[in-house]
DNA sequence: ATTCAAAACTAACAGGTGTTAGTTTTTTTT
DNA sequence: AAAAAAAACTAACACCTGTTAGTTTTGAAT
């Protein structure tokens, strides 16, 4: 059973140096010496420092698509659904914390995917509006501005990955179960 | 009456670049272009790139711990306080959102003052804690994880650069309003 | 033991990086 | 109009960037 290869090992490294300096500020040599190789090794693995970047993010963003798709599928409520995606967001963010980064930071950096993840983004946020606007109109939601809902829930979801790793003494269930109380409580009726 | 001179439109331009593609990938002559010039021209005017850094993040932070030092000096309860937050965040990314970017995402690239701009967080989001502890300790808050509180709260407010600019038809007043409908009374009593 | 592929290496490229030195042009002050 | 100051310029530096070409080493299969 092949467990990790080469190539899935250095974008996970690479995920992780991204994290803490940025895609831009992140040299083949700085991966390379981390790798524990020389630069040149990793293009017998990868095909450019590009790629690494696309691999991280477009899978991530796929997997948030994939999520919400499910989501929809399902014929629960609106506060049912707004809690499926809290749970997404955190399972996502506890698994892949360092590509959480990249996604949320260096997506600007992607050249020939860039209108790729930027359709998936706005695909997700539609969805993600319309299950707000769907929870207002049948009074399971307050009446509030759905554009202030909707910009104040992604904040914190998406900012999760900066902070999951800082505490370890909080499970996923637990932590999922908390930011539905603060932030679904603070929206329904 | 001298309204703008040559440095501070250098930094206000560098921090709209900075904004876009972040403070590693705009280069000097980069923003020497956007300004009309050539790229050693700008040093007439300014130190070094990561002293236009320094400048954008350290006036910023500043802004912020001499607003939550009013807001402490301030007799009100819990969630005046949280309110008073909230404006102070609304206010200071309203006027400065291309700052705003730079001190959420290139604070790392500081190099000289990287540790006073961590302290100056680091104080900053003590000072909330307290408040919030504070709201809890004295029933104006639920008595929810303090941690989740804090971070959800801040995720969202710290996330305002990005999306006041696409939100010219709110303005500030009616933000802070809406935000603190939605962030405090879900977590009031 | 030999073969073969995977994975490392050295050396180098063409272009980009922040920055400095010294000079010329433009604008302001006298 | 002359002098001074501000702001632009050209040219160059030392180093860093992603990437390629060609070669050697390593480790597993025959």
């Amino acid at each position: 059973m092949k467990t990790e290869n080469r190539k899935t090992e250095i974008v996970r490294v690479a995920a992780h140096l991204f994290k803490e300096k940025g895609y831009s500020a992140v040299t083949m040599r700085d991966l390379a010496k981390t790798m524990g190789i020389k630069a040149a090794s990793l293009y017998n693995h990868i095909e450019s420092k590009q790629s690494i970047l696309q691999d991280i993010i477009v899978s991530i963003a796929e997997e948030f698509t994939q999520g919400m798709s499910s989501i929809l599928a399902e014929s629960s409520n609106s506060i049912d659904k707004l809690n499926k995606i809290i749970s997404l967001h955190v399972t996502i963010a506890s698994k892949n914390a360092d590509g959480m980064a990249a996604l949320n930071t260096d997506w600007m950096h992607l050249e020939d995917k860039l209108n790729y993840y930027l359709d998936l983004r706005n695909s997700y946020e539609e969805n993600f509006r319309k299950i707000i606007q769907a929870g207002i109109d049948n009074n399971e939601i307050k009446n509030e501005n759905v554009e202030v809902i909707l910009f104040s829930l992604l904040s914190t979801l998406r900012s999760l990955y900066l902070w999951i790793p800082k505490k370890e003494n909080l499970n996923e269930a637990q932590l999922a179960s908390s930011l539905s109380h603060i932030l679904i409580k603070g929206i329904n009726t």
